[in-house]
DNA sequence: TTGCATTTTTAGGCGCAGCTAAAAATCTTG
DNA sequence: CAAGATTTTTAGCTGCGCCTAAAAATGCAA
């Protein structure tokens, strides 16, 4: 499998950068950004990928995922997310510390690893980011919308799913009134709230409940 | 603090080392064959570890840990032994199965990380092997010493510190008697144990409890 | 004590992943 | 469409950690 861990920040930030700009193609430079490195360095590492068959390389105009690559890459933000879950949700740290921490660990090699942490967080469909947790196979949970809650137009029951910019001060705040990871919110509930918080809450909307860990 | 993880390892090997055998000075030899290099490569990194001030070398004589690198040296092994009891206590695998994790993750550089995993475990005392874990400040904990129940002359009540060689059922079935990491068996309890169990329990004396966390 | 065997270090290379500077290709604009 | 500006790649270097082969130091033994 994976063999070295700049192999795999290379591919992560090919995935981010593809995902989040429709035509397909990234440039050298813009990962070379998102990486802190230089144009250079990249441009070698993607002929690496392209060798591997994890991307393909069209010199002068960018590289992009091959299937392959793909699923290793959302294998890795898979790994990432589910970290940065246990880190908040079990060892109680804050939104904001997390990726650091989770950017090394999601370099473990162990499938087995993985797989048991998944079952004991509960098998979570989001992160405490908000960003939704690639399944094993590569797919997407398809319920697992998370929206911020000042968008939440009809207002119906949902689950709080992650915080935002959330200062120490405001999370008190928030755990004072019982607001917390996997609280559940009704309609009436909500319109109580601050209306600084509609834009920090992300939520998911819950149909029925029964998905406690 | 930490560089490189291949300096971390050097230095556990030279604790490893250094500790089991009396005599202070470690040959690059040794280190080398118990770290899967050649000794030139051990030659070149403890030479790296004294300018660090975390070794001293006595060339064609051996390598020695400073009280400094020796602290480093500890801090790794509690981390690996911290997360050795993670992966056995809370994720359910296997005595075996955990060390090469444990490797990787040793490696993850976050003094709060360490702090809150600690704290998440209870504080414990001893790894799933039943070998001392380290104390944040490099020392050891004074009682924490761990037996086989089998082994505990006079039936005192004991804390479980670990389990040897258990399978899935056993530990199934011990879970179901109330029995986990942590657990306080009183003598009455021990006697009414399957006998099997004795060999495979590791504890220590707890002479009063209130160390919780 | 001198000479040989063994251990350890030094010398010189290699692969990886980064860098800067220069060359090549692409884009932009008159 | 041609020429300059910009982007991207190639060329050539560095540091790290490993290797093998050679040199140096140690230690044992006659």
């Amino acid at each position: 499998m994976s063999k070295s861990s700049q192999r795999e920040d290379h591919l992560k930030a090919l995935y981010a950068l593809g995902e989040s700009q429709p035509s397909s193609w990234v440039s050298t430079t813009q990962m070379a950004s998102h990486l802190g490195v230089k144009p250079p360095s990249v441009s070698a590492m993607v002929q690496v990928l392209a060798e591997l068959g994890w991307a393909e390389h069209r010199p002068y105009h960018g590289a992009r995922l091959t299937p392959t690559g793909r699923k290793l890459a959302l294998s890795l933000v898979r790994k990432h997310r589910l970290w940065e879950t246990f880190l908040v949700a079990r060892l109680g740290f804050g939104w904001e510390e997390v990726h650091d921490i989770a950017e090394q660990l999601e370099h473990v090699d162990s499938v087995e690893l993985v797989k048991r942490l998944d079952a004991y967080l509960g098998h979570p469909q989001s992160d405490p980011h908000g960003d939704p947790i690639p399944k094993a196979d590569g797919t997407f949970h398809p319920e697992g919308e998370v929206f911020v809650l000042a968008e939440l137009n009809p207002l119906v029951r949902c689950e709080v799913k992650a915080v935002r910019e959330g200062s120490d001060a405001t999370l008190s705040a928030m755990s004072a009134k019982g607001i917390a990871l996997g609280s559940v919110l009704m309609p009436s509930q909500i319109e109580a709230l601050p209306a600084a918080w509609l834009d920090q809450l992300m939520v998911c909307k819950t149909v029925d409940d029964g998905s406690a860990d």
